[in-house]
DNA sequence: CACTGAACTTACCCCTGGGTAAGATGGTCC
DNA sequence: GGACCATCTTACCCAGGGGTAAGTTCAGTG
């Protein structure tokens, strides 16, 4: 229509497409979001949408493909197996927190939004299972307390990535100092595993 | 209709429909549930709804004020300022996890659907503030390190905060037993104060 | 019993939004 | 130049679901 945007090559049109697709998603949800909106952000008619991708839930795990691909590519970066344990982990750690700060609509679809659909909702169950089951590892192999039986680690292990999510939620809304943040959760973990085998009211 | 149910006084038959409600909204969210499927499953028909809530929005609302209340008077119970500061906290966190396990649906529509709505949204923010604002005291008040910036503090706090949202979330989903979830919260939050003020990599 | 009002229903309105039919337009290759 | 295909649009269809108009039935009261 007006002159604006001309014919593009599909590949190009379907990342624009993505691209509003995420934003809208991010900032409406799913079901809020209309594919009249997500068409007028890319500017492009609703059609297109449909010939690139078929159908709005087509369209949603499209964005959710491309953001957890990236998501994961940013993962390995900050994955040396070289490192000690504890050094590996603040590193993930890091590259997590600087993901979400970097790509905040990435991290707000992937964990917000996917989480409120019945289609997507498994997807980040899967994802955040598979989180705290290395994170399980973790604090098992950096434990050599032995009455601590195994519900204890993995819930310990759902108890931090909850503490991860939550402050990579508080990264999105303000700003704080990423090395500040590392350090707590890091922190967190490492003094946490002094005292997941004991029962009973940790002595003071 | 069937002959089921009967005329019922009002005050009633707004319990019913706010128990239809809640659980109908638990389980699909807010978009996604439907006024006719809360009237099939509070067994009346949709126009009684709108004759005593007005809206779908009023109706949530209504819900989520129950809910809330219901929550609010279920931490009461375990606020006893006689208590020293830690069994204090242990006792909140307690009560905290046993409403949860013992009303999953109040917790869901409270902190995960009313979470994903734009009218809604605000109110569990401010709520999490709250809450968030309540520990950070409670942890700046244990500890007597003085390097520890106030930022330190409530971002600990928020991580806190998300720790125990995560493990509620758990025991909505599978059996956890409250007491050894309570001990692991209460042990990460204490244990955590030892190196809050700590700012570099903690020594181990 | 007749009268009133609260409790309740059937049947409908209509807009939002997912999805599509049909065609226009321009770039490229002979 | 004209054939062909990928790019792109206008204009529409229709189901789902929020919301309502209009009436029905029963329990109590004089």
């Amino acid at each position: 229509m007006a002159g604006g945007t001309k014919r593009l090559p599909r590949a190009v049109r379907e990342q624009q497409m993505l691209d509003a697709a995420v934003k809208v998603f991010s900032e409406n949800g799913y079901r809020e979001a209309s594919m009249d909106s997500i068409a007028a952000e890319a500017e492009i008619s609703k059609p297109m949408l449909y010939l690139y991708y078929g159908s709005k839930d087509e369209l949603f795990s499209a964005c959710i493909e491309r953001e957890s691909t990236r998501f994961i590519e940013a993962m390995s970066v900050g994955f040396d197996p070289s490192l000690r344990q504890r050094d590996q982990a603040r590193t993930v750690v890091k590259e997590f927190l600087r993901f979400v700060d970097e790509h905040r609509q990435s991290w707000k679809v992937l964990y917000r939004v996917a989480v409120g659909t019945q289609t997507f909702s498994h997807f980040v169950s899967d994802s955040r299972k598979r989180v705290t089951e290395m994170v399980t590892e973790l604090i098992r192999a950096g434990t050599t307390v032995e009455g601590a039986r195994d519900i204890d680690f993995e819930l310990t292990a759902v108890a931090l990535v909850g503490a991860g999510e939550a402050v990579a939620d508080r990264i999105t809304e303000g700003d704080v100092d990423l090395e500040t943040a590392t350090d707590l959760l890091v922190g967190i973990t490492w003094r946490g595993l002094k005292g997941v085998g004991t029962a009973d009211v940790v002595g003071d």
